[in-house]
Formats: C-alpha cells, sequence, structure tokens
DNA sequence: ACCTGAACACCGTTCAAGT
DNA sequence: ACCTGAACACCGTTCAAGT
C-alpha cells in the first residue's frame, strides 16, 4: 500500500468509467483494504482527484509534428495533440475540472512557441497566437468529450431545421442537416485561423 | 404541486449552486413535500436534467448583433453569445450535459446563416462556417466554464514557464507570462477565423 | 390521481481502537 | 506508522400504503 498504487487504480478508474465511477469505496475495494486506509495515505477525495490531475498532467498531451511549411506543421501539432487528448477525454476531463488543464497543455506550448517563431511570428503576436491555438484545441476536446458522455444525444440536426424561416437559405438546407464531422470542422476551423495569424506578421 | 414548479426550483438550485447543486431531496425541501412526490412528477433525477436543460435551451442563447460590415456584425454575434452564456455558465453547463448544446445554439445559428449569407458565403462553405464560428464559441464557454467551477485554478503561468528550455524564445517570456483575458483571445480569434471565412468566398 | 413513510443500497468522512 | 470497524450524515430509488 502506498500513495502511487493508490493513484494508480484511481486514474484507471476514471479512464475506464470517468469521474463518476470514481468512489473510495471502490479504490479501497480494488485494493483488498479498508476504505478509511485511502485517508491515510492521500486524504479526502478531493486530494484524490488532485493527485489524479497531477498525474495526468504529467503522462497526457503529447504531440507530434509533422510537414514542411509552417502553417502544415501548426496544423499537424493541433491535429495530433487533439487526437492524444481524445483518446483520454475522460482523464483530460478531470484534468480539467481540477484546473489542471495549462499543465496538460504545457509540452504543445513549448513545441508550439517553436514552430510559431519559425513562422517567422514575434513578441506579442507570436504569444497571442500560441493561445489562440491551444484554445481552438481545447474548446474542440471539451465540447466532443462532454457529448461523448451523453452517448444518444437528444439533439437531432433534422429536427432543428424544420422550425422557423428556413426559406431565408434554402440553399444551406443540404449541408446543414447533417452534422459535420467534428475532426473535420477542427481542422478547418485551424487551418483558417492559423493561415490568418501567419499572415498577420510583418512583411520579409 | 407540478412538474412546471419542480423544474421551476430545480433551475434555480443549478443556476444558483450548479449541477451538483442539484438534489432531488433538496428539490423537495424547497418545496415542503415529501422527496417522492418528485418522481410522480418528473420521473427520476435523469428526468429532471433532461426538463431542465429543455427549459434552458428555451431561455438561454439570446443574441445581439451591431455594426455595419459584416465581419463586425459577425464578430458581435459571436460575442454577444459568448457574454450570454457565460452570465448563466451553470445552466449551460447542464445543457451540454444533456445533449442540448445545439438546441441552445438555434437561435444564435439561425442570425449567423443570414449574416454569413448578407457576406457573401454560400452552399457548404457557409454551412461549415457556422458550424466554425459556433464551436469557437461553444469551446471558449466550456472553457471558462469549467474553470470558474475550480475559482482556485492549482497552474501558475509563471511556474509553467520557468522549467525548460526558455531560452528558444525569450522575447516571448514576458508576453506568456501574464495569461491572456479570455474575453479578448476569443474576439481576436473569432475576429481572425471570420476574416478568413469571408476570403475564402468567390471574389465578385 | 396524488402524496407519504419506511426501507434499501450506496455514498464520503470521522474517530476511536487496534497492531 | 499504518490499518480496521463502527458510526454518522447524506445520497437516489422503490414500493406498499394511505387519501
Amino acid at each position: 500500500m502506498s500513495a502511487e498504487r493508490i493513484v494508480d487504480v484511481a486514474l484507471e478508474m476514471v479512464d475506464h468509467d470517468g469521474v463518476d465511477g470514481l468512489t473510495m469505496r471502490g479504490v479501497a475495494a480494488k485494493l483488498g483494504v479498508a476504505v478509511t486506509a485511502i485517508y491515510w495515505h492521500v486524504g479526502d477525495k478531493e486530494a484524490l482527484l488532485d493527485a489524479v490531475a497531477d498525474r495526468v498532467a504529467a503522462e497526457v498531451g503529447g504531440i507530434r509534428v509533422t510537414g514542411a511549411d509552417p502553417v502544415t506543421r501548426i496544423v499537424s501539432l493541433g491535429r495530433s495533440l487533439r487526437r492524444n487528448l481524445l483518446e483520454r477525454a475522460h482523464l483530460v476531463a478531470i484534468a480539467h475540472q481540477q484546473g489542471r488543464t495549462a499543465a496538460v497543455f504545457q509540452p504543445a506550448r513549448r513545441v508550439l512557441v517553436r514552430e510559431l517563431t519559425a513562422a517567422g511570428l514575434r513578441g506579442a503576436d507570436a504569444a497571442f497566437s500560441v493561445q489562440a491555438v491551444l484554445a481552438l484545441v481545447s474548446g474542440s476536446v471539451l465540447t466532443q468529450v462532454q457529448v461523448e458522455r451523453a452517448p444518444e444525444s437528444r439533439d437531432k440536426p433534422e429536427e432543428l431545421w424544420t422550425i422557423g424561416d428556413v426559406a431565408a437559405a434554402p440553399d444551406l438546407l443540404e449541408f446543414l442537416a447533417d452534422p459535420i464531422d467534428p475532426e473535420q470542422l477542427f481542422t478547418r476551423s485551424l487551418d483558417t485561423l492559423v493561415r490568418g495569424l501567419v499572415a498577420s506578421r510583418p512583411g520579409p
């Protein structure tokens, strides 16, 4: 028995069943120990959640960068990060909940600074661009995380468009009816954003 | 006693204390009634959450549009929507959790279609632009909602930058040290995105 | 039709007691 | 130092029973 082992199984439970799947009694049972032993090693549930979040911040958030030109490389970085985070959506959710989002993004932030500098951005523009790209990734992941939590979404896009003044834009109906793939939406948004950011730099 | 009154106080409790502040027993106590009466009128807690989310979708998500040129108008729409949603962050969170996000965004979506059409976008480009703008708003709101939930964030931006190869971009340190105002970040990102979207339309 | 009371299984947490 | 057992206050939910 050690704090480390406790966090091990806690992280495992969160990864598998989400935050709601983590109970003090469940952790104790999985370790074959009395519930109260947990309290001695890691403190109460809030402390356990913090410990799990710390571990997530250390283990999640890896990226890969490919491509030749700056825009392609930055977009590939964003896509890689997003994919990585979505693979462990439950863990990302708990890190975010415990206020460790910035730590999760730290490895990506460092690489991103390098790539944006290589793209010619400097000073305040570069700093803003870092935040903007990471915010887009964060937003995309968080939006999708909670959607996955409720697998049978009650929203029917078709219904949403049958009511109201659709006559205002009839040529859009066919496109708005079927929902866009989240990954495509993210990639194209990121591409548009990054082009705009890079274009704002002073000319050579 | 009626399902409507029950949803009234449930929504009030969520708005005030968040999702965790809502308990069946709490609702019953506030109505001066036995817990089990709730079950007769609205069913179990999941059903109550759904009912609250439906109400949120109907009452939240208003927008205002100002400005003359298309980009200004669309950015103002996004800012207005974001502000509106953040004012009732707890309610937005529950609507999202129950899979009613699309419904919350429906009023804004309709206006956005009009504005993007006025900006010259058509067909698939317009449809994508709608989703991209709304996704940016959604992401910004969700990111900030959970941050508010944990008021004392454990992440210290300064600490995050003291470790590692900061020498790679020393001129950025002063800008990356102090966190960017979320509203400024959102506004500038949205502006950049919208300019890119509008610029992608075929010339006149 | 509408509401109550008792009961059940499950939480997180504390605390005295053991070794 | 480390772990247990009993106990407490709080959940959501069911079900028989009342009117």
